[in-house]
DNA sequence: GAGATTTTTTAGTCTTATCTAAAATCCATG
DNA sequence: CATGGATTTTAGATAAGACTAAAAAATCTC
């Protein structure tokens, strides 16, 4: 225990709701650069006129760059506040699994409120018992301390075309129903899948899973991202 | 697993603010029947007119009972989600000592706010693999789920005469600093303690502890709850 | 029992976070 | 490049919970 001796720590924590609005910025501009009203109103189940109200807090905050009608982006303090949250939530979902016997599919819901309760204290702890992963119970990849992010994105399996083949790296984890029919479905990170035909017009896939054919919903395969198998990636 | 087949749970959650001031007034009631507004003020580090509205608030929503210029008494709803907040208090507590490595005095800053995050479900399995404990790291008791609770009232050591002993069973939690400087004292729930003088006004008690003479200060050992050896109890 | 003091309540303000309805702006299309 | 439709922002309201300052009630003191 040598770690007593350094900064005291910041400890800054934001309210509730500002580490909410940050961290879905974070994972939404990962995608699309900067993040428009109505995107983060939908994945926030708030009205566009919140966002917009919380977005201009946020700006005079100093943690996003807000330019009005077109989007917003986090700035350093912005992502290093919401990659603090992101890994307390990652951390969370894995303790609980590992160490109080929560299923795959009810975590989410649960870190979703301790993320924010926690103090960075037991966050660490929490890391150290685990054996600091770096990898959550979904496949998504675990923040740094610090903030270290490993970039890294994989194609939906839903994009895939026909025969091509890889293994699942990542699974969305928001919606309880859809993750256990996922799990039925064997479709979890380190499963070998191969695309074997796609209907039209987003329509379902036919995926090879573990010997099987499964029969797989264009949203739902959205929601899987697999990591193609060497050359194949084209 | 049977336990699914259960009642749905009510899980009505009130906000963390209520639940603080439900939990304060359970505990300060508890000593001394009605709680006056200076008293819960006090104890929440809030402002008497702040206590005073949501004090009415409470009556509101039929948590209390409210005789203005008198005080407040928990009814029934109110006494029920106060257990519950206590319940998972001091759950939480005794799981991050056993199971996180925290220390007795750091708990209890911790908990305040793990309390109002975790689900029931959360806390019922802590209480599972803490093996349904009835004691808290401190001593105090542990309400069951249904809000069974063991009335059971101790003296302070501060209030025993010269010869008399005993065996600590409770400790005041709230104060990180005095918490660890009771450790280094001996202080701690089953400690057998005996009073060997008492200085007037106030004064320091002298006090053996395992083979040792100790000097506390009459503030302090107000925090110390005994349960007085047989006979001796007058 | 009349002041003086303490305690509690009332009145009014502030902050955070949310909403609905209306106005402003952007963008696609003809 | 005008216009209709979608998106975003503004305006105004509400709720929770905190505060300060002032008024009211209870209590203490002589
Ligand atoms: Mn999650
Ligand atoms: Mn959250
Ligand atoms: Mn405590
Ligand atoms: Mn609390």
């Amino acid at each position: 225990m040598v770690s007593e001796i350094e900064r005291p720590a910041p400890e800054q924590s934001h309210t509730r709701a500002v580490e909410d609005y940050l961290k879905a910025i974070c994972v939404l501009q990962r995608e699309t650069g900067s993040v428009q009203t109505s995107a983060l109103a939908q994945r926030l189940s708030r009205t566009p006129a919140s966002v917009t109200n919380m977005v201009k807090s946020l700006a005079e905050q100093g943690l996003v760059e807000h330019v009005p009608y077109y989007g917003v982006r986090l700035t350093l303090a912005g992502e290093r506040a919401a990659l603090r949250v992101i890994r307390r939530h990652r951390l969370i979902e894995l303790y609980l699994i590992r160490h109080l016997g929560y299923s795959w599919d009810r975590v989410h819901a649960e870190a979703e409120r301790l993320e924010h309760a926690a103090s960075d204290e037991l966050v660490e702890r929490i890391s150290a018992v685990l054996g600091h992963p770096e990898i959550d119970p979904h496949g998504s990849p675990i923040p740094g301390p610090e903030g270290e992010w490993q970039e890294r994105t994989y194609p939906a399996l839903s994009e895939l075309m026909p025969g091509q083949t890889g293994v699942v790296r990542e699974v969305s984890d928001a919606d309880p129903e859809r993750l256990r029919y996922l799990a039925d479905l064997g479709l979890y990170p380190s499963t070998p899948v191969t695309v074997l035909g796609r209907a039209p017009f987003e329509g379902p896939l036919r995926v090879l899973v573990r010997g099987e054919e499964k029969l797989v919903g264009s949203a739902l395969a959205a929601m899987v991202r697999v990591e193609l198998t060497h050359e194949q990636a084209r």
